[in-house]
DNA sequence: CGTAGCTTTGAGTGTTATCAACTCTCGTGG
DNA sequence: CCACGAGAGTTGATAACACTCAAAGCTACG
């Protein structure tokens, strides 16, 4: 529902994004920018696209072009090792931003792949710099949003060198849920547009564990499980389980 | 052997750090910045501070005021559970910058401790961030260097989740070999400053499993390990090693 | 409606953690 | 100068958590 302009019905081929009429942009890079700092902004960034599931938005060594905020879907970005083995270093959800690793080697050092039909904001990096030093607020956003990364990367960090499957498994979900409710969508309602393969990726795990560990906790009654459809039936378990208060590992003081 | 100004010989008091005299320049902050930009970014760096063995240069929870800078020694930055269990997430060498992480919340999600003595020079982040908009130079290699964070992060989860013990040691050690070369010290002879317990904490391994990976590097004649001073034999096997060609693990196309 | 991919479940194995004891190193003070 | 003690490191025995291999069931899409 918009405030303004809410004539302009069949506006679908504008392929120009406009932050200030995004939904997101509270979650997203414009957030702390007033007016006309934003629509200085909505002219740096370059269209719109959109990704079919399973669809490459970059592939590792691709030159880095441009960042990515996410408009609607998902995507997850991926390192892999020679021999096959991957692992999924994110998934981006919509209000976030992916891409940031390229600018040090000024190229992609990971894949990003949508995983369902995905809308992104094309953002091209050297505009976006130029910006950035023009328009403080937008420099300091975006060393937020980069900072953010690491920090969410260290708690990814903490989960796969020390917490135990189930720990990660309870993790991740509220994860998921957090982000979800940001969305002012239910925080208890998970439709995942992941495979358990892709979780366990993740994760650290086998795409067995996961999926045991879906099983055993929905025997448990923490949770209701319909292939990708989860139900959070007890947020606060969860919580004490994903800090270790599941019932192993002997706390130490 | 600095060429010019050699005659103060007796300036050991001076506090200011002087970039454009620092041997690391080369590697850290001023890269890629002319003298004019460097003078400045000297006046916004507030002290040199020296740090003893075990002593905490910031910890979990502090407000950011600074990020900085190692000038000589080693620091690790790590994350605790409630319950105790620690993840170290970085070793900082000379010419490596942290506290990034502390920009998103405004304060530090995790302590930096000393390895060993250690000088660090302190840059006030307000100002760092003021200098960096009008220093295009200075913000474009912020840019990059929180982009090489969250690329070695990545790195890290990648051994993490999916590399076996062996692997993450091998690769924890060409790390530091390939740092150590970077400053001008040979890539063969480690003289390491954190503990097995630190590099278990870093690998999410237990202390006893790093011990007996050394043990066995040493008897297949891969490194020769003295307590902390460990020689790198053969680089060579090493980084097959690292990349999943030790044996196991069945390699698939 | 058939097929391919995804998910679940089972059985057995193995890598790494845990618990425990012993040794080594090094700094300190008697 | 040497003995002592504390922290760090090594090594061994055992166990557990998660992986691998395998097969069957399910879903969804063409």
């Amino acid at each position: 529902m918009p405030k303004k302009g809410a004539i302009n019905v069949i506006n679908l081929s504008s392929i120009k994004a406009a932050c200030k009429d995004c939904s997101l942009s509270e979650l997203c890079l414009p957030l702390g920018l007033n007016e006309g700092d934003i629509s200085a902004l909505d002219k740096a960034i370059k269209r719109r696209r959109m990704l079919k599931k399973g669809e490459l938005l970059y592939r590792f060594g691709d030159p880095l072009h441009s960042l990515f905020a996410i408009k609607s879907g998902a995507v997850k970005t991926t390192g892999l090792m020679e021999d096959g083995r991957a692992q999924v270093t994110g998934f981006y959800l919509p209000g976030e931003l992916l891409g940031f690793d390229a600018i040090n080697a000024d190229e992609h050092p990971c894949s990003a792949e949508a995983l369902e039909a995905t809308e992104v904001c094309e953002i091209p990096f050297p505009a976006l710099e130029t910006l950035a030093a023009q328009v403080p607020g937008l420099q300091h956003q975006l060393f937020k949003v980069m900072s953010r990364e690491i920090v969410h990367e260290e708690q990814h960090l903490m989960m796969l060198g020390r917490m135990t499957a189930e720990e990660r498994l309870a993790t991740c979900l509220l994860s998921f849920s957090r982000r979800q409710a940001r969305l002012g969508q239910p925080a208890e309602r998970l439709q995942l547009s992941m495979s358990r393969q892709d979780i366990g990726d993740y994760l650290g795990l086998a795409l067995e564990t996961v999926s045991r560990l879906f099983s055993r906790f929905q025997d448990d009654g923490l949770i209701g499980v319909q292939g990708r459809r989860i139900e959070l039936h007890d947020l606060e378990r969860l919580r004490s389980m994903a800090n270790g208060k599941g019932q192993s590992h002997s706390a130490r003081a």
